[in-house]
RNA sequence: GCGGGGGUAGCCAAGUGGUCAAAGGCGACAGACUCAAGAUCUGUUUCAGCAGUGAUUCAAGGGUUCAACUCCCUUUCCCCGCACCA
């Protein structure tokens, strides 16, 4: 060990110390295993901060739970799949300037070796191998005997068993589903190649088909329940309506609908146009309720939202009540209509507590709105729909419904109503336009003969809920997002047309999408190991039947790949012992991804024994204040970071900025702290392992309040980072392990401690190994035997915390403060300080008000009835109520355990103030005289009076 | 809109009923060391105070309690996800 700290020297030294002695390649054995897993990276650019954070988290985790004793296997890929990578080298080839700049100066990669990359498998090439050398230089146990990538003919054998697997299991469909698709490129689009209304989101409008003659008037509308309150619809007279011919009906919609549906799965033909006067005045059959209502005029409809053609349900929808009423005395002959349409009978069929019968009539009322003009009407529009939504309850005009809540309605109803042919589903952009990059507006397509993963299956979510159910979600308060997100989630498209990946087996045109590659690599891990003894051709269904899910028989499994049967064997044997998977750590972006098919996908294929135990999650990394981009930028890669600090200075800084989902801010001036600290440390261990060698006497030397002390606080920090660790609190757990003990040293130091130091040391450097372990194993080298790596974490003894060296301190602590606090105040170089301890019937009270406090029984009279029969307290009558009334309110918030050290230790405030005289002599330069206030030898102005228990008195001159 | 997470001193950030004027870090200021700078160490950093104290604070307002940053209600502001994209 070296008086001077150097990072790259130490880690360079036990990394390959860790390499050569393959200590981090776990083999089965009769140990407990723990199995841990982090999402592989993507290969489209260097691993960053975030990277940094994630995978440091798993590897101490990994590193902890090694020294606790289990036989822990932590092992990582690539993953490459997908069109992201594609496209990269499309942009590198064409010499992207911007693609150029980020990947030359941000990623750091040198230009000869971009002019190089021609294709995807360069790129996959180039970055696996950074990934690898970044991984090794932060030092994270990972047994790379397992790496793979997810485009080797190998994995792919796995994922065509997979899919052939989930088909048969009917998890994998044929069907349809809407994307954002660009009429000009004729493509789906994604998010980056919108120019306008990015955050666009598709909405799922129902589609009610009312009708007129044996023609079919849809109304697009969110709310489908209303379909019950219908009056009238609402056409503007201005606009011409497109007669289509749609599957075997006839409809009549706005020229924008008409648009629209040619992009929808149904068979679109025009057959003539209508303008919209024809239509008003003619009366529609609703076809939900069977009632006949009239088609009026309405300008404030337009030709661009839904199918241009509206239900009117004025007693909940402020705009049709306020249409409608500005209908009155209007004359509407022209259309053939002559009754006065504003005294239709209104129809409310929900019930919601903060209105009367028609909500939207009291909420025009109470917001004053004019007319369907006004803008207020909006704001009426949302209240209402806001309440009903939340409180409102159906009401008997909707028949069988009635009592439903207004929340939980729309999808059953909307399934009833399509079933009966009477409604259908429409889809719209939330905000429109929708512009392409190419300059075209975008639309909605149906995309037909598409595969999913059916997700949405019920017996199949079932299956997921009971495997969260037994599962730890770290930390606890996620575990509701998890539900949400089980339940939100919808069939998923899982085959595409372009990108790297795997064929779908029984429809080889498509490419199974990235994600859906992604579920069950974890197992695949096992099988990596082994790759050098078989062909990827011999991977047949048989060998992962066998090898993965224990089905027929080794034998067989052999005989129709070729594989030797040891080998089979083997690849079972390791399979049983480290499945399941024990711990899935990732950032919190991979939620409604990655993690969540993990689970999907898990049950579907595993039993239940090989079900997931736990995920943990973490939030993300940002760059002094700014979000990190991997293509735009900023950007701080994990190997820049360890060239300029060091492997275990960025481990230390990365895990103690934030906590769990917080998110983490890389600061430069608080990794240069971190730097700071992390030297500091470096030389209180450099210290105490040389003195050591020149002087023997620190073993010699008798214990004193101090020591023990020390001794006393190392088991709290023991108990704390182990408690921290255990809940994945990794930000706790170096504030425990590092920062408190060091500012504990501090103190130790100055307080002029002089045993046991190589104990606590060593005690220390095992607790900080999983953190920053190339260092300790640098101090282990001269401490004790064997790999760090390997050895035990620290266990509390309980039997060396020590209450009276906790008083003991913390009356010096606080005598000294105080001390400080006068000497700052009157401004003068003491000559003499006197302390004086409480007198010993003060410390009576104390102790009888806390006895009282845990019998439950403590207030003012039965203290002072206590007090006042005792013969030894009378001398102090006249003191006694003002002390005892000051100590019940001291003990009512007392910590209990500060209450048991106070009444269970025979600890003497005189003697441990004495002990620490020497000390307090040395702060303040001058006399420091002790005495006790029961008798108070030099005392010129009565001050021992005020000492009272754990505070002493204090005159200075 | 729906769902999730947040709002604590100049900044970052602990803190789920009493040990809280509130940990830790950064920054700032002062002192020690130094010819000096840096590093390091010590202290201060809401306000007032020449005796260890008092007053007012934890987004805003209200409530529960002997006691609230902590529990409940209302309001308000910020961040993230809402998909076929990894």
């Amino acid at each position: 060990m070296k008086e001077r700290y150097d990072p790259k020297e130490v880690e360079i030294k036990w990394q390959s110390k860790w390499k050569e002695s393959r200590i981090f390649e776990p083999e089965p054995d009769d140990r407990k295993k723990f199995f841990i897993t982090i999402p592989y990276p993507y290969l489209n650019g260097n691993l960053h901060a975030g990277h940094t954070r994630t995978f440091t988290i798993g590897d101490v985790i990994a590193r902890y739970k090694r020294m606790i004793g289990y036989n822990v296997l932590f092992p990582m890929g690539f993953h490459a799949t997908g069109t992201p990578i594609v496209g990269l080298v499309e942009q590198i080839v064409k010499k992207d300037p911007e693609t150029i700049r980020v990947y030359n100066q941000l990623h750091q990669i040198p230009m000869e070796v971009l002019e190089s990359i021609k294709t995807p498998e360069n790129i996959v090439e180039y970055f696996s191998i950074e990934a690898e050398a970044a991984m090794k230089s932060i030092g994270f146990s990972i047994d790379w005997r397992r790496k793979f990538t997810t485009t080797e003919p190998h994995y792919k054998k796995l994922i065509t068993w997979q899919f052939n697997l989930l088909h048969s299991l009917d998890k994998v469909v044929k069907g349809a589903h809407p994307v954002r698709w660009c009429p000009n490129d004729e493509n789906p689009v994604e998010d980056h190649d919108i120019l306008k209304g990015e955050d666009a989101t598709i909405i799922e409008y129902t589609l009610i088909k009312f009708n007129l003659d044996g023609d079919i008037l849809p109304c697009a509308t969110l709310r489908p329940e209303t379909v019950f309150g219908v009056t009238n619809l609402w056409i503007n007279p201005k606009i011409v309506h497109m007669r289509l011919k749609v599957n075997d009906e006839t409809w009549i919609v706005s020229k924008d609908a008409y648009d629209k549906l040619k992009y929808s799965d149904k068979s679109i033909e025009l057959i003539d146009q209508v303008n919209g006067d024809t239509l008003i005045g003619k009366k529609v059959i609703n076809p939900v309720t069977g009632s006949s209502v009239l088609i009026l005029p309405a300008s404030f409809v337009s030709p661009e939202n839904g199918s241009g053609i509206v239900m009117s349900v004025p007693a909940h929808a402020p705009y049709d009540y306020l249409a409608l009423r500005d209908l009155k005395g209007a004359d509407l002959t022209v259309y053939g209509i002559t009754e006065d349409v504003s005294s239709i009978p209104l129809i409310a069929l929900i019930k919601v507590p903060e209105y009367g019968k028609y909500p939207a009539v009291d909420a025009v009322t109470e917001l004053k709105v004019k007319d369907q003009n006004d803008p207020k009407a909006e704001e009426a529009t949302k209240i209402v729909y806001r309440r009903e939504f939340h409180g409102g309850v159906l009401t008997e005009t909707t028949g069988k419904y009635a009592g439903m809540s207004v929340s939980k309605i729309k999808d059953v109803l909307t399934h009833d109503l399509i079933e009966q042919g009477i409604a259908d589903v429409f889809y719209e952009f939330s905000e429109q336009p929708v512009i392409c990059r190419c300059g075209a507006t975008c639309v909605i397509k149906m995309v037909k003969d598409q595969w999913f993963l059916n997700y949405s299956e019920p017996s199949w979510k079932e299956q997921v809920y009971k495997c969260l159910a037994g599962m730890q979600i770290i930390p606890p308060e996620l575990r509701v997002e998890f539900e949400n997100k089980i339940d939100w989630l919808k069939d998923k498209a899982c085959a595409r047309r372009k990108g790297l990946g795997t064929r779908l087996p029984w429809d080889m045109e498509w490419i199974i999408e990235s994600l859906g590659d992604s579920t069950i690599y974890m197992s695949y891990y096992i099988i990596a190991k082994y790759l050098d003894k078989f062909e990827p051709e011999q991977l047949k269904a048989e060998f992962f039947d066998y090898c993965l899910l224990g089905k027929s028989t080794a034998q067989n499994a052999s005989s129709s790949t070729g594989i030797d049967i040891g080998i089979i064997n083997a690849i079972r044997n390791e399979f049983l012992y480290w499945y399941p998977v024990d711990l899935r750590s990732s950032g919190k972006d991979l939620i409604p991804n990655h993690i969540l098919f993990f689970l999907f996908h898990h049950v579907a294929i595993f039993p239940e024994t090989h079900w997931p135990k736990s995920i943990a999650i973490n939030g993300f990394v940002s760059l002094e204040g700014q979000k990190m981009s991997k293509s735009k930028g900023p950007i701080l890669t994990l190997r820049s970071a360890v060239e300029e600090y060091g492997a275990d200075i960025t481990r230390l800084y990365i895990l103690s900025t934030a906590e769990h989902v917080q998110d983490a801010d890389w600061r430069n001036a608080d990794i240069e702290a971190t730097r700071k600290q992390f030297e500091r440390f470096y030389k209180i261990a450099y210290d105490c392992l040389t003195e050591e060698n020149n002087t023997n006497s620190d073993s010699t030397c008798e214990l004193k309040f101090i020591d023990k002390w020390m001794l006393s606080k190392m088991q709290y920090r023991i108990i704390e980072t182990t408690d921290a660790l255990n809940r994945m609190q990794t930000r706790r757990a170096v504030q425990n392990a590092f920062y408190h003990i060091i500012n504990d040293m501090k103190w130790y130091e100055r307080r002029g401690g002089c045993a046991s130091k190589k104990d606590i040391l060593n005690t220390w450097v095992r607790l900080m190994a999983p953190f920053t372990p190339h260092i300790c194993e640098e101090i282990w080298e001269q401490l004790g035997s064997g790999f760090i790596s390997l050895n035990s974490f620290p266990e509390a003894d309980i039997s060396l915390i020590d209450r009276s060296a906790e008083l003991a301190e913390e009356i010096t602590g606080n005598t000294l403060k105080d001390i400080e606090e006068i000497l700052r105040l009157i401004k003068l170089k003491p000559t003499r300080v006197v302390l004086y301890t409480a007198a010993s019937w003060k410390k009576n009270i104390l102790k009888k008000a806390i006895m009282m406090k845990k019998d439950n029984v403590l207030d003012m009279k039965t203290l002072m009835n206590a007090l006042m029969s005792d013969p030894l307290m009378r001398p102090h009558a006249k003191d006694i109520p003002k002390f005892a009334q000051k100590t019940i309110n001291d003990v009512q918030g007392m910590e209990n355990e500060l209450m048991v050290s106070l009444t269970e230790t025979d600890f003497d405030e005189t003697s441990a103030l004495k002990e620490s005289m020497d000390f307090l002599k040395r702060i303040v330069e001058c006399d420091v005289e002790i005495y006790n206030a029961d008798d108070a030898g030099y005392d010129p102005q009565g001050k021992s009076r005020i000492a009272v228990p754990m505070r002493p008195a204090i005159y200075i001159e």
